[in-house]
DNA sequence: CTTCAGCGAATTGTTGACAATTTTAGTACA
DNA sequence: TGTACTAAAATTGTCAACAATTCGCTGAAG
Protein backbone atom coordinates (compact mmCIF):
# COMPACT_ATOMS: atom_id res chain seq x y z
CA UNK A 1 0.00 0.00 0.00
CA UNK A 2 1.49 3.58 -0.94
CA UNK A 3 1.85 5.35 2.27
CA UNK A 4 0.44 8.70 1.01
CA UNK A 5 0.90 12.05 3.23
CA UNK A 6 -0.82 11.21 6.06
CA UNK A 7 -1.19 14.76 6.81
CA UNK A 8 -2.88 16.13 4.00
CA UNK A 9 -5.49 12.74 4.29
CA UNK A 10 -6.16 13.45 7.63
CA UNK A 11 -7.17 16.92 7.61
CA UNK A 12 -8.81 16.60 4.27
CA UNK A 13 -11.01 13.75 5.94
CA UNK A 14 -11.51 15.64 8.90
CA UNK A 15 -12.85 19.24 6.85
CA UNK A 16 -14.83 16.73 4.09
CA UNK A 17 -16.62 14.88 6.92
CA UNK A 18 -17.29 18.14 8.65
CA UNK A 19 -15.30 17.76 12.07
CA UNK A 20 -13.41 20.92 11.35
CA UNK A 21 -16.02 23.38 10.73
CA UNK A 22 -16.29 26.59 8.48
CA UNK A 23 -13.52 28.90 9.19
CA UNK A 24 -11.81 27.26 12.03
CA UNK A 25 -8.34 28.36 12.34
CA UNK A 26 -5.51 25.57 11.02
CA UNK A 27 -2.61 27.02 13.39
CA UNK A 28 0.41 25.29 12.53
CA UNK A 29 2.43 24.74 15.64
CA UNK A 30 -0.88 22.94 17.26
CA UNK A 31 -0.86 20.66 14.29
CA UNK A 32 2.82 20.00 14.67
CA UNK A 33 2.45 19.26 17.82
CA UNK A 34 -0.38 16.97 16.97
CA UNK A 35 0.83 15.07 14.32
CA UNK A 36 4.42 15.00 15.92
CA UNK A 37 6.23 16.45 12.54
CA UNK A 38 7.85 20.25 12.15
CA UNK A 39 6.23 23.23 10.73
CA UNK A 40 7.72 22.69 7.51
CA UNK A 41 5.38 19.65 6.69
CA UNK A 42 2.37 21.02 8.33
CA UNK A 43 2.70 24.22 5.84
CA UNK A 44 3.06 21.79 2.92
CA UNK A 45 -0.31 19.76 3.88
CA UNK A 46 -1.49 23.12 4.24
CA UNK A 47 -0.90 24.43 0.86
CA UNK A 48 -1.54 21.43 -1.11
CA UNK A 49 -5.29 21.44 0.54
CA UNK A 50 -5.61 24.95 -0.17
CA UNK A 51 -4.80 24.06 -3.66
CA UNK A 52 -7.71 22.11 -3.75
CA UNK A 53 -9.93 24.86 -2.06
CA UNK A 54 -10.88 22.84 1.49
CA UNK A 55 -8.77 25.46 2.62
CA UNK A 56 -8.36 29.71 2.04
CA UNK A 57 -6.11 32.48 4.05
CA UNK A 58 -4.89 36.02 3.43
CA UNK A 59 -1.36 37.41 4.07
CA UNK A 60 -0.25 36.95 7.89
CA UNK A 61 -3.34 35.49 8.51
CA UNK A 62 -2.60 31.30 8.46
CA UNK A 63 -4.95 28.60 7.05
CA UNK A 64 -8.70 28.56 7.66
CA UNK A 65 -11.09 25.93 6.53
CA UNK A 66 -13.26 27.30 3.75
CA UNK A 67 -17.02 26.70 3.25
CA UNK A 68 -18.57 23.41 3.67
CA UNK A 69 -19.12 22.38 -0.16
CA UNK A 70 -23.06 22.79 -0.41
CA UNK A 71 -25.04 20.32 -2.20
CA UNK A 72 -25.10 22.04 -5.48
CA UNK A 73 -21.38 21.56 -6.46
CA UNK A 74 -22.75 17.49 -6.12
CA UNK A 75 -24.72 18.15 -9.47
CA UNK A 76 -20.95 19.62 -11.33
CA UNK A 77 -18.46 17.32 -9.89
CA UNK A 78 -20.85 14.26 -10.80
CA UNK A 79 -20.75 14.98 -14.68
CA UNK A 80 -17.51 16.38 -14.19
CA UNK A 81 -16.23 12.82 -13.16
CA UNK A 82 -18.48 10.56 -15.84
CA UNK A 83 -16.83 12.91 -18.45
CA UNK A 84 -13.48 12.32 -17.16
CA UNK A 85 -13.61 8.79 -16.50
CA UNK A 86 -14.90 7.73 -20.07
CA UNK A 87 -12.45 9.99 -21.14
CA UNK A 88 -9.59 7.85 -19.53
CA UNK A 89 -11.32 4.35 -20.35
CA UNK A 90 -11.59 5.15 -24.06
CA UNK A 91 -7.96 5.81 -24.37
CA UNK A 92 -6.94 2.41 -23.44
CA UNK A 93 -9.81 0.41 -23.26
CA UNK A 94 -8.78 -1.93 -26.51
CA UNK A 95 -5.40 -2.56 -24.81
CA UNK A 96 -6.41 -3.83 -21.26
CA UNK A 97 -4.64 -6.96 -20.48
CA UNK A 98 -4.30 -9.91 -17.94
CA UNK A 99 -2.53 -7.55 -15.41
CA UNK A 100 -5.13 -4.96 -15.47
CA UNK A 101 -7.92 -7.51 -15.14
CA UNK A 102 -6.14 -9.09 -12.07
CA UNK A 103 -6.24 -5.58 -10.22
CA UNK A 104 -9.51 -4.55 -10.50
CA UNK A 105 -10.29 -8.39 -9.46
CA UNK A 106 -8.27 -7.42 -6.70
CA UNK A 107 -10.31 -4.40 -5.90
CA UNK A 108 -14.01 -5.76 -6.25
CA UNK A 109 -12.49 -8.65 -3.50
CA UNK A 110 -11.91 -6.19 -0.95
CA UNK A 111 -15.08 -4.11 -1.78
CA UNK A 112 -17.01 -7.78 -1.63
CA UNK A 113 -15.42 -7.90 1.93
CA UNK A 114 -16.61 -4.63 2.95
CA UNK A 115 -20.07 -4.53 1.18
CA UNK A 116 -20.97 -7.92 3.70
CA UNK A 117 -19.32 -6.68 6.44
CA UNK A 118 -21.72 -3.41 5.89
CA UNK A 119 -18.08 -1.10 6.30
CA UNK A 120 -18.87 2.27 4.99
CA UNK A 121 -15.70 4.09 5.18
CA UNK A 122 -13.88 0.53 3.27
CA UNK A 123 -16.75 0.36 0.74
CA UNK A 124 -15.94 4.13 0.08
CA UNK A 125 -12.77 3.45 -0.13
CA UNK A 126 -12.62 0.20 -2.65
CA UNK A 127 -15.37 2.28 -4.41
CA UNK A 128 -12.88 4.95 -5.26
CA UNK A 129 -9.52 2.95 -5.53
CA UNK A 130 -11.98 1.24 -8.17
CA UNK A 131 -12.38 4.33 -10.43
CA UNK A 132 -8.94 5.57 -9.59
CA UNK A 133 -7.98 2.61 -10.98
CA UNK A 134 -9.61 3.07 -14.20
CA UNK A 135 -8.45 6.69 -14.41
CA UNK A 136 -4.81 5.79 -13.64
CA UNK A 137 -4.39 3.01 -16.33
CA UNK A 138 -4.69 5.94 -18.82
CA UNK A 139 -1.58 7.00 -17.55
CA UNK A 140 -2.11 10.70 -18.41
CA UNK A 141 -1.06 12.89 -15.79
CA UNK A 142 -3.44 15.97 -16.88
CA UNK A 143 -6.35 13.63 -16.48
CA UNK A 144 -4.91 12.29 -13.24
CA UNK A 145 -4.75 15.45 -11.71
CA UNK A 146 -8.01 16.25 -12.61
CA UNK A 147 -9.64 13.52 -11.10
CA UNK A 148 -8.09 13.66 -8.20
CA UNK A 149 -9.07 17.46 -7.65
CA UNK A 150 -12.28 16.11 -8.23
CA UNK A 151 -12.29 12.94 -6.27
CA UNK A 152 -11.19 15.12 -3.25
CA UNK A 153 -15.00 17.02 -3.30
CA UNK A 154 -16.83 13.63 -3.54
CA UNK A 155 -15.80 12.20 -0.63
CA UNK A 156 -18.18 14.53 1.24
CA UNK A 157 -20.64 13.59 -1.11
CA UNK A 158 -20.23 9.93 -0.40
CA UNK A 159 -20.45 9.89 2.69
CA UNK A 160 -23.85 11.91 2.50
CA UNK A 161 -25.34 9.83 0.11
CA UNK A 162 -24.46 6.19 0.74
CA UNK A 163 -27.25 5.46 3.25
CA UNK A 164 -29.45 5.46 0.14
CA UNK A 165 -28.42 2.01 -1.02
CA UNK A 166 -30.81 -0.47 0.92
CA UNK A 167 -28.60 -3.42 1.07
CA UNK A 168 -24.62 -2.52 0.60
CA UNK A 169 -23.78 -5.19 -1.95
CA UNK A 170 -25.79 -3.46 -4.54
CA UNK A 171 -22.61 -1.28 -4.62
CA UNK A 172 -20.41 -4.48 -5.14
CA UNK A 173 -22.69 -6.14 -7.91
CA UNK A 174 -22.53 -2.44 -9.68
CA UNK A 175 -19.09 -2.44 -9.95
CA UNK A 176 -18.92 -6.21 -10.51
CA UNK A 177 -20.93 -5.38 -13.26
CA UNK A 178 -18.86 -2.85 -14.86
CA UNK A 179 -15.59 -5.02 -14.55
CA UNK A 180 -17.45 -7.73 -16.50
CA UNK A 181 -17.69 -5.44 -19.48
CA UNK A 182 -14.05 -4.43 -19.30
CA UNK A 183 -12.96 -8.48 -19.44
CA UNK A 184 -15.78 -9.06 -21.94
CA UNK A 185 -14.52 -5.97 -24.25
CA UNK A 186 -17.58 -3.96 -24.32
CA UNK A 187 -16.97 -0.64 -24.18
CA UNK A 188 -19.97 1.16 -25.34
CA UNK A 189 -21.42 -1.15 -22.48
CA UNK A 190 -18.74 -0.33 -19.72
CA UNK A 191 -19.59 3.24 -20.53
CA UNK A 192 -23.78 3.11 -20.17
CA UNK A 193 -23.01 0.98 -16.89
CA UNK A 194 -20.42 3.25 -15.58
CA UNK A 195 -22.20 6.68 -16.66
CA UNK A 196 -24.89 5.57 -14.25
CA UNK A 197 -22.85 4.40 -11.16
CA UNK A 198 -20.79 7.74 -10.92
CA UNK A 199 -23.95 9.80 -9.09
CA UNK B 1 -4.09 43.75 -10.97
CA UNK B 2 -3.60 40.65 -8.82
CA UNK B 3 -0.34 40.18 -8.02
CA UNK B 4 -0.39 36.13 -7.71
CA UNK B 5 2.46 34.01 -7.11
CA UNK B 6 5.38 34.76 -10.13
CA UNK B 7 7.22 31.99 -9.17
CA UNK B 8 4.40 29.53 -9.71
CA UNK B 9 3.23 31.66 -12.78
CA UNK B 10 6.69 31.89 -14.44
CA UNK B 11 7.66 28.31 -13.99
CA UNK B 12 3.91 27.03 -15.06
CA UNK B 13 4.12 29.40 -18.09
CA UNK B 14 8.24 27.47 -18.91
CA UNK B 15 6.18 24.07 -18.39
CA UNK B 16 3.81 24.76 -20.36
CA UNK B 17 5.81 26.43 -23.16
CA UNK B 18 7.51 23.83 -24.19
CA UNK B 19 10.94 25.91 -22.79
CA UNK B 20 11.41 23.36 -19.89
CA UNK B 21 11.56 19.67 -21.59
CA UNK B 22 10.42 17.08 -19.44
CA UNK B 23 12.02 15.31 -17.06
CA UNK B 24 14.05 18.40 -16.65
CA UNK B 25 15.23 18.38 -13.02
CA UNK B 26 14.09 21.57 -11.05
CA UNK B 27 16.74 22.49 -8.59
CA UNK B 28 15.99 24.30 -5.71
CA UNK B 29 18.68 25.75 -4.96
CA UNK B 30 19.07 27.20 -8.40
CA UNK B 31 15.26 28.32 -8.92
CA UNK B 32 16.01 30.02 -5.47
CA UNK B 33 19.02 32.09 -6.50
CA UNK B 34 17.11 33.19 -10.12
CA UNK B 35 14.15 34.22 -8.53
CA UNK B 36 16.10 35.50 -6.10
CA UNK B 37 13.82 34.15 -3.13
CA UNK B 38 14.26 31.76 -0.17
CA UNK B 39 14.34 27.79 -0.89
CA UNK B 40 10.92 27.57 0.89
CA UNK B 41 9.52 29.91 -1.93
CA UNK B 42 10.14 27.39 -4.55
CA UNK B 43 9.20 24.43 -2.44
CA UNK B 44 5.70 26.21 -1.87
CA UNK B 45 5.51 26.44 -5.87
CA UNK B 46 6.95 23.37 -6.79
CA UNK B 47 4.06 21.69 -4.33
CA UNK B 48 1.48 23.71 -6.48
CA UNK B 49 2.62 22.60 -10.22
CA UNK B 50 3.24 18.68 -8.43
CA UNK B 51 -0.72 18.89 -7.84
CA UNK B 52 -1.54 20.33 -11.46
CA UNK B 53 0.39 17.28 -12.96
CA UNK B 54 2.97 19.60 -14.49
CA UNK B 55 6.16 18.09 -12.38
CA UNK B 56 6.17 14.95 -10.73
CA UNK B 57 8.54 13.78 -7.46
CA UNK B 58 9.83 10.80 -5.61
CA UNK B 59 11.59 11.02 -2.54
CA UNK B 60 14.88 12.62 -2.37
CA UNK B 61 14.65 12.90 -5.86
CA UNK B 62 13.66 16.43 -6.42
CA UNK B 63 10.76 17.74 -8.84
CA UNK B 64 10.99 17.08 -12.42
CA UNK B 65 8.92 18.26 -15.32
CA UNK B 66 6.22 15.92 -16.52
CA UNK B 67 5.21 14.83 -19.51
CA UNK B 68 4.46 17.52 -22.19
CA UNK B 69 0.38 18.16 -22.21
CA UNK B 70 -0.46 15.88 -24.46
CA UNK B 71 -3.13 17.45 -27.68
CA UNK B 72 -5.70 14.59 -26.50
CA UNK B 73 -6.41 16.50 -23.23
CA UNK B 74 -7.70 19.14 -25.12
CA UNK B 75 -10.48 17.21 -26.07
CA UNK B 76 -11.08 16.64 -22.45
CA UNK B 77 -10.72 20.23 -20.92
CA UNK B 78 -12.57 21.67 -23.33
CA UNK B 79 -16.15 20.03 -22.59
CA UNK B 80 -15.06 20.00 -19.23
CA UNK B 81 -14.53 23.87 -19.06
CA UNK B 82 -18.45 24.48 -20.63
CA UNK B 83 -19.58 22.35 -17.48
CA UNK B 84 -18.03 24.54 -15.08
CA UNK B 85 -18.39 27.74 -16.57
CA UNK B 86 -21.88 26.91 -17.44
CA UNK B 87 -22.94 26.01 -14.43
CA UNK B 88 -21.43 28.75 -12.48
CA UNK B 89 -22.96 31.25 -14.75
CA UNK B 90 -26.11 29.76 -13.87
CA UNK B 91 -25.86 30.21 -10.10
CA UNK B 92 -26.12 33.71 -10.60
CA UNK B 93 -27.21 34.86 -13.67
CA UNK B 94 -30.41 36.24 -12.58
CA UNK B 95 -29.27 38.20 -10.56
CA UNK B 96 -25.75 40.16 -12.29
CA UNK B 97 -25.52 44.00 -11.16
CA UNK B 98 -24.45 46.89 -12.60
CA UNK B 99 -20.74 46.24 -10.56
CA UNK B 100 -20.33 42.97 -12.71
CA UNK B 101 -21.13 44.39 -15.88
CA UNK B 102 -18.55 47.09 -15.16
CA UNK B 103 -15.77 44.57 -14.61
CA UNK B 104 -17.00 42.64 -17.60
CA UNK B 105 -17.01 46.23 -19.55
CA UNK B 106 -13.47 46.87 -18.15
CA UNK B 107 -11.90 43.53 -19.22
CA UNK B 108 -13.39 43.62 -23.04
CA UNK B 109 -11.68 47.26 -23.36
CA UNK B 110 -8.25 46.14 -22.52
CA UNK B 111 -9.19 43.02 -24.65
CA UNK B 112 -10.28 45.16 -27.31
CA UNK B 113 -6.57 47.03 -27.47
CA UNK B 114 -5.16 43.72 -27.39
CA UNK B 115 -6.85 42.71 -30.18
CA UNK B 116 -5.98 46.11 -32.07
CA UNK B 117 -2.15 45.60 -31.22
CA UNK B 118 -2.46 41.78 -32.55
CA UNK B 119 -0.75 41.27 -28.57
CA UNK B 120 -1.17 37.61 -28.32
CA UNK B 121 0.30 36.91 -25.35
CA UNK B 122 -2.45 40.25 -24.51
CA UNK B 123 -5.13 38.36 -26.00
CA UNK B 124 -4.64 35.36 -24.03
CA UNK B 125 -4.71 37.59 -20.74
CA UNK B 126 -7.65 39.40 -21.26
CA UNK B 127 -9.54 36.25 -22.95
CA UNK B 128 -9.00 34.16 -19.46
CA UNK B 129 -9.88 37.08 -17.39
CA UNK B 130 -13.16 37.58 -18.95
CA UNK B 131 -14.06 33.49 -18.49
CA UNK B 132 -12.12 33.70 -14.96
CA UNK B 133 -14.98 36.86 -13.88
CA UNK B 134 -17.37 34.51 -14.97
CA UNK B 135 -16.29 31.69 -12.74
CA UNK B 136 -15.20 33.86 -9.73
CA UNK B 137 -18.85 35.66 -9.72
CA UNK B 138 -20.29 32.56 -8.61
CA UNK B 139 -18.53 32.87 -5.34
CA UNK B 140 -18.17 28.79 -5.19
CA UNK B 141 -15.01 27.97 -4.16
CA UNK B 142 -15.17 24.30 -5.22
CA UNK B 143 -16.25 25.54 -8.43
CA UNK B 144 -12.64 28.07 -8.66
CA UNK B 145 -10.27 25.57 -7.88
CA UNK B 146 -11.35 23.13 -10.83
CA UNK B 147 -11.49 25.96 -12.83
CA UNK B 148 -8.37 26.92 -12.00
CA UNK B 149 -6.66 23.40 -12.94
CA UNK B 150 -8.24 23.55 -15.59
CA UNK B 151 -7.26 26.60 -17.28
CA UNK B 152 -3.77 26.03 -16.41
CA UNK B 153 -3.77 23.18 -18.80
CA UNK B 154 -5.45 25.38 -21.16
CA UNK B 155 -2.28 27.91 -21.67
CA UNK B 156 -0.79 25.56 -23.64
CA UNK B 157 -3.41 24.56 -25.82
CA UNK B 158 -3.88 28.59 -26.18
CA UNK B 159 -0.96 29.03 -27.71
CA UNK B 160 -1.05 26.63 -30.49
CA UNK B 161 -4.60 27.28 -31.51
CA UNK B 162 -4.88 30.85 -31.47
CA UNK B 163 -3.38 31.00 -34.73
CA UNK B 164 -6.59 29.87 -36.36
CA UNK B 165 -8.32 33.31 -36.12
CA UNK B 166 -7.25 35.37 -39.29
CA UNK B 167 -8.41 38.19 -37.56
CA UNK B 168 -7.54 38.67 -33.30
CA UNK B 169 -10.41 41.00 -33.73
CA UNK B 170 -12.92 38.31 -34.34
CA UNK B 171 -11.73 37.40 -30.77
CA UNK B 172 -13.34 40.54 -28.94
CA UNK B 173 -16.75 39.96 -31.10
CA UNK B 174 -17.16 36.96 -29.14
CA UNK B 175 -16.60 37.63 -26.29
CA UNK B 176 -18.37 40.61 -26.74
CA UNK B 177 -21.51 39.34 -27.43
CA UNK B 178 -21.35 36.75 -24.80
CA UNK B 179 -21.48 39.76 -22.59
CA UNK B 180 -24.67 41.49 -24.49
CA UNK B 181 -26.24 38.72 -23.64
CA UNK B 182 -25.44 39.32 -19.98
CA UNK B 183 -26.56 42.83 -19.81
CA UNK B 184 -29.74 41.68 -21.51
CA UNK B 185 -30.26 39.12 -19.32
CA UNK B 186 -31.13 36.42 -22.37
CA UNK B 187 -29.17 33.34 -20.29
CA UNK B 188 -29.94 30.88 -22.90
CA UNK B 189 -28.73 32.10 -25.70
CA UNK B 190 -25.49 33.27 -23.30
CA UNK B 191 -24.66 29.86 -22.43
CA UNK B 192 -25.18 28.82 -26.22
CA UNK B 193 -22.52 31.76 -27.50
CA UNK B 194 -20.31 30.51 -24.28
CA UNK B 195 -21.00 27.10 -25.27
CA UNK B 196 -19.45 27.96 -28.94
CA UNK B 197 -16.86 30.21 -27.62
CA UNK B 198 -14.59 27.68 -25.39
CA UNK B 199 -13.20 25.16 -28.30
C1' DC C 1 -21.64 51.49 28.59
C1' DT C 2 -19.24 51.75 24.41
C1' DT C 3 -15.17 52.86 21.62
C1' DC C 4 -10.53 53.12 20.70
C1' DA C 5 -5.51 53.19 21.53
C1' DG C 6 -1.64 50.64 23.07
C1' DC C 7 0.92 46.88 24.69
C1' DG C 8 2.04 41.97 25.23
C1' DA C 9 1.25 37.37 23.38
C1' DA C 10 0.63 34.51 19.62
C1' DT C 11 1.21 33.38 14.83
C1' DT C 12 2.98 33.62 10.36
C1' DG C 13 6.57 34.18 6.71
C1' DT C 14 11.25 33.47 5.93
C1' DT C 15 16.03 32.20 6.50
C1' DG C 16 19.64 29.18 7.73
C1' DA C 17 21.50 24.80 9.40
C1' DC C 18 21.95 19.78 9.56
C1' DA C 19 21.33 14.84 8.55
C1' DA C 20 19.90 11.46 5.04
C1' DT C 21 20.09 10.31 0.41
C1' DT C 22 21.28 10.60 -4.29
C1' DT C 23 24.24 11.90 -7.98
C1' DT C 24 28.69 12.57 -9.86
C1' DA C 25 33.55 11.95 -10.47
C1' DG C 26 37.50 9.41 -9.90
C1' DT C 27 40.09 5.17 -9.21
C1' DA C 28 41.23 0.46 -9.28
C1' DC C 29 40.81 -3.69 -11.66
C1' DA C 30 39.63 -7.12 -15.21
C1' DT D 1 38.55 -0.16 -23.16
C1' DG D 2 35.00 -0.93 -20.09
C1' DT D 3 33.05 -2.08 -15.55
C1' DA D 4 32.53 -2.00 -10.58
C1' DC D 5 33.46 0.22 -6.47
C1' DT D 6 34.48 4.33 -3.36
C1' DA D 7 34.48 8.73 -1.82
C1' DA D 8 33.26 13.51 -2.47
C1' DA D 9 29.87 16.87 -3.87
C1' DA D 10 25.33 18.20 -4.43
C1' DT D 11 20.57 17.98 -3.32
C1' DT D 12 16.58 17.05 -0.76
C1' DG D 13 13.73 16.62 3.48
C1' DT D 14 13.34 18.29 7.96
C1' DC D 15 13.67 21.08 11.89
C1' DA D 16 14.82 25.15 14.82
C1' DA D 17 15.29 30.11 15.25
C1' DC D 18 14.27 35.04 14.05
C1' DA D 19 11.82 39.20 12.48
C1' DA D 20 7.44 41.15 10.97
C1' DT D 21 2.68 41.18 11.43
C1' DT D 22 -1.65 40.36 13.48
C1' DC D 23 -4.69 39.22 17.39
C1' DG D 24 -6.58 39.91 21.92
C1' DC D 25 -6.69 41.85 26.18
C1' DT D 26 -6.44 45.81 29.29
C1' DG D 27 -7.44 50.30 30.48
C1' DA D 28 -8.54 55.02 29.62
C1' DA D 29 -11.38 58.46 27.32
C1' DG D 30 -15.79 59.97 25.61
Amino acid sequence: MKKGNVVVEKLRSDILSGFLEEDTPLREMRLAKNFNVGRAKIREALIILSNEGLTYSKHNFGMRVSKFSNDAIDNLVIPLRRTVEIFALRQYFHEINSKDIRSWENCLKKMKIACLEKSFNKIIECDIEFHRLIVERSNIVDVISIWNLLISRVQGHFMRNYHKYRDPMEIYFEHEAIFSMFRTGKLDAAIQILESNIE
